[in-house]
DNA sequence: CTAAAAGTGTTCGAAAATCAGACAAATCAC
DNA sequence: GTGATTTGTCTGATTTTCGAACACTTTTAG
């Protein structure tokens, strides 16, 4: 039931991800790089693809995953930031050799659902309604998701906290949120 | 035949013995840290002396172990002591907690092996015999065992460099080497 | 000190995971 | 283009992991 072998395969992936291009990669390398057998890759994953997934998953589930234990979204995000920037992931490999568009579905899906739950924990008392809670939700993670894919594909250079701080908004906790005509001003704590 | 899970259990044992002292620790504890189930435990160790056993196998080998690919075992020595400074290992936990005999043992056997070894291979043309050679060996062993003990049991305090460089024999290569009542001098390289 | 709780070491058989070897089809390298 | 490599899939054998039970010893708590 432990699957460390799982595990392993996933890791020597990683390894390899690190060393050259995603399509310079076979199912073979990543099971000789860690011994195992080549049908216990398809025991695992249907294929290759199904690999990056799955790794796509993980990571994101690390990068912007669990918000819990933070007291605000700043920290979470800054967390996250350092995660990233200490890259024991190959996710900005991943990034470059594949696909914007799957790295931001997944980023984009992960994180949404995450603040989702934040905010209607955190602010549930704020009285805003469900639909303004989604829609702050969406806001967010908007803003979230496309820095880090920014900052990403810039290769990662510069101040991320800086960055952050100009952004402002989530800096000093305070989201205006414009609906329709009307114009609230929530604070996130 | 990819024993992930084995290695799963004796990380979780360095994690512990990295926590608690080594009698504080049960095979309970252990499977439950990696989420293993107890049988399997006793599927690769009779018990847990023995993987005790296995992980001074392992570790010491990695201490004192390979020294093929350093011109000198001045560079193989400091690069053990290297090792054994980062500790990524619970060896010195284990030391404390078990037996200083048992660690003495392991090390003895396992450098003494190793530079045996390395004075057969780089020392052959320098016209010692067989017996010249053992006992050469063994004074090396006795010197860098002991030297690493000594260090062990201090609690790894001061410059193990430095150390090195008072006993001097193994910095500058020479060792002097008395044999009943004829004395010889062997460079080794 | 004693009773309850926890841990040990061993058994059994069931279930899951890993393996080796083969195959046609697809893809790659030159 | 063709020869080599990789892929995805299939079989069935083998190994590994599991759950549950048991008598036994050790530890913990009152």
């Amino acid at each position: 039931m432990a699957q460390f072998t799982k595990k392993a395969i996933i890791d020597a992936f990683i390894e390899l991800i690190g060393e050259r291009p995603f399509d310079k990669i076979t199912v073979k390398d990543i099971v000789t790089r860690c011994g195992v057998n080549r049908n216990t890759f398809y025991y695992y994953f249907e294929d290759i693809y199904a690999l990056v997934d799955e790794l796509f998953q993980i990571e994101t589930q690390n990068i912007l995953g669990d918000t819990s234990g933070f007291d605000t979204w700043q920290d979470a995000f800054l967390k996250a930031v350092d995660f990233v920037r200490q890259n024991r992931l190959g996710i900005y490999h991943l990034y470059k050799s594949i696909s914007r568009e799957r790295v931001e579905n997944y980023l984009d899906e992960v994180t949404y659902n995450n603040i989702l739950n934040f905010i209607k924990k955190e602010a549930r008392d704020i009285a805003a309604d469900e639909f303004d809670i989604e829609l702050m939700a969406r806001f967010y993670t908007h803003a979230l998701v496309g820095m880090v894919l920014e900052w990403l594909s810039g290769g990662m250079k510069g101040d991320m906290n800086a960055a952050v701080e100009r952004l402002g908004v989530l800096l000093d906790g305070n989201i205006r949120l414009t609906l329709s005509n009307s114009e609230k001003t929530v604070q996130i704590k």
